[in-house]
RNA sequence: GCGCCCGUAGCUCAGCCGGAUAGAGCAACGGAUUUCUAAUCCGUCGGUCGGGUGUUCGAGUCACCCCGGGCGCGCCA
């Protein structure tokens, strides 16, 4: 723990602390919440506790307000507050409020954000990548909405431990040694190792679901892995080698990082364990030759057993995904686990969480889901020959287009510049299109709307923070030095309100995991900045305003420089 | 058959624990530029929130039923 504890308040808490105050002088109990203004018209805040209270106690709830705002102590934040409709209490920000608020925030190199109330340890479980396999698009949510998760958790305050739970151990490597010792050309493997191995893999596939002797041989090498054979546990070292290489490049290029990457194999040791124990404490037992838990109790899992060892005694992956639990508590000290991982293995983590839980593990468990990306055809997005589309071909053409935009609106850039900033658009666009949308809904995949240099999209929101940099580098100072800021142009204080919103917003992601209230916020603030810009001239204002824009601009960057950031997303200084 | 998720403007999507007259963007139309990057801004048009019943001061939001789409349901991961 740090030691500095006195966290910046905002408008919301220090409103909420107020209400709470004034509640208690008329004996009542905290009730209803302090929200943000459903509509400008009713101001900035409004609360709905005595509606709430009206209804708990059978009283009217105007009366109940109007006793409400006679007690309540807000002037030096906002105006006289008015009752309102039914009952709602409204309050509306004073611009000497805002000014000051916004002034600490700009001191703030938090930019206000308070750090969570209780700091967790947090194993965050992304990305999940298969070895012998190519990335493809499937797996660009897990990996943008894991990482944009634990960025967020991580400024909160809560310890992350990002963890590639890779698949390097799964029945297809049967397969893929089959193919190795047969089918090998050593010349593309050294070419394109990922390519090749693909290539033997399909190929060894085809030959199996047409040649039942073929499946035997595969099943043959898998089971001489799986017991260690030197020779195979080689082509295997070898392939994991090879795939890893592959997936760092791509998370290179996504600026993305790991803690861990603990695969499946490295659970293999542990899973004979994990089955002798379930069956010791009888949470498991045994059925038809296999190890199996059984919920009977739980209405929802009760037709719904979970094999922890196979018939033939082999492991599957709910073993794994048991042992990787102990090994995540135990040894890792988790407080709390999110699972990043596709909604079709809702089933599989209720169950294995079930069980976790029969076993006495208290840590909080996430299955954090997320919805399909779909083609154009409202179908799960394939190539035109109906396969999966790599990642890596993706990302390319993400720059690619990128590139093409930037020749276009400003080909007097230089070709390092250039490249540097496709990369950042392009990739800040697939980001931000995905993170902007609730992460549940499946959605159909457009690079002319990613792309978009108009509404609610990355290159919109990086092209505010452009041109926020471009008056400093016009201005030739790095930002302003002034410590109250003049509020008196209505684009002026509605984005100094925006600002002062980011610390309300932050938090808030992580309630229900939810990264897109975070952008849709940004990009309210980058159209607010928009407004001010147009309304506003800075560096043609005289002094005391010029200073005092100067600070709105800089702090506008900070905000969203750090907020996309949070999400993933890199800002250029020209684009 | 059972279970989970989704259904909001022509299109793509917001709308967390129930709050006031349901919001953006795109598209369409009309304006603004000797620019601090117009890669922008301002305005107009656009809705029986899939349908129904219920719960209550109040339902896009909660409950139940139906319709439509997706996914899952002992030895794949």
């Amino acid at each position: 723990m740090q030691t500095c504890a006195t966290f910046m308040q905002t408008f919301q808490t220090l409103l909420a602390k107020k209400l709470s105050d004034a509640l208690a002088k008329v004996g009542l109990p905290d009730a209803g919440e302090v929200t943000p203004a459903t509509d400008p018209r009713f101001g900035d805040y409004q609360t709905n506790a005595a509606l709430v209270l009206g209804k708990q106690r059978g009283e009217n709830p105007r009366a109940l307000a109007e006793k409400i705002v006679a007690r309540l102590d807000v002037a030096d934040l906002c105006e006289p507050p008015a009752v309102a409709g039914a009952g709602f209490i409204n309050f509306t920000l004073r611009p000497d409020a805002i000014a000051k608020k916004t002034s600490e925030i700009l001191r703030d190199k938090r930019l206000g954000v308070a750090e969570a109330e209780l700091n967790q340890r947090i194993v965050v479980d992304f990305g999940s990548p298969n070895v012998a396999k190519p990335m493809h698009v499937g797996h660009i949510r897990s990996i943008v909405l894991g990482d944009a998760l634990a960025r967020i958790a991580q400024f909160l305050g809560h310890e992350v431990i990002r963890d590639n739970h890779i698949g390097d151990w799964g029945t297809q490597f049967g397969m893929v040694i089959y193919g190795w010792k047969n089918l090998l050309d050593r010349q593309s493997l050294r070419r394109d190792p990922l390519a090749e191995i693909v290539r033997i893999y399909k190929e060894t596939n085809d030959r199996a679901t047409r040649d039942p002797q073929v499946r035997e041989a595969c099943r043959q090498e898998l089971v001489k892995l799986q017991a260690g054979d030197k020779e195979n546990i080689d082509i295997w070292n070898e392939c994991v080698a090879f795939s890893m290489q592959d997936f760092e490049q791509i998370y290179e290029g996504l600026d993305v990082r790991y803690d861990l990457q603990c695969g499946e194999s490295f659970y293999n040791d542990r899973l004979a364990g994990v089955v002798e124990r379930l069956l010791k404490s009888g949470v498991a037992e045994i059925s038809e030759d296999a190890v199996v838990v059984f919920f009977r109790d739980n209405p929802e899992l009760a037709d719904k057993p979970c094999i922890i060892r196979k018939r033939d005694g082999g492991f599957n992956y709910a073993t794994t995904d048991l042992a990787t639990v102990d090994y995540r508590i135990n040894d890792l000290k988790a407080d709390a686990i999110w699972y990043v991982v596709g909604a079709p293995q809702t089933l599989h983590f209720k169950q294995i969480f079930e069980i976790a839980r029969r076993e006495g593990y208290r840590s909080d468990f996430r299955h954090i889901t997320f919805g399909s990306i779909l083609g154009e055809d409202r179908k799960l997005m394939k190539t035109r020959s109906g396969e999966n589309v790599p990642l890596r071909d993706l990302l390319e053409e993400a720059c690619k287009r990128a590139r093409k935009i930037i020749d276009e609106k400003n080909p007097d850039l230089s070709e390092a510049d250039k490249i540097d900033i496709a990369q950042k658009i392009g990739i800040g666009a697939i980001k931000y299109f995905d993170l902007s949308q609730y992460r549940m809904t499946d959605y159909i995949f457009s690079w002319e709307r990613m792309l978009s240099l108009h509404g609610n999209t990355a290159p919109y929101l990086q092209n505010a923070y452009v041109r926020i940099r471009s008056i400093f580098r016009k201005a030739g100072e790095s930002a302003s030095k002034i410590d109250t800021l003049i509020l008196s142009d209505f684009a002026e204080i509605n984005l100094a309100k925006r600002l002062c919103q980011f610390a309300e917003i932050v938090p808030q992601v992580l309630n229900d995991f939810r990264p897109n209230i975070l952008a849709n916020y940004l990009f309210e603030l980058a159209n607010s900045f928009h407004t001010f810009y147009e309304a506003c001239p800075v560096l043609k204002s005289e002094e005391p305003v010029r200073s005092s824009r100067l600070a709105l601009c800089d702090l506008s960057g900070r905000v969203l420089q750090h907020g996309l950031d949070l999400l993933g997303i890199k800002v250029p200084e020209k684009m």
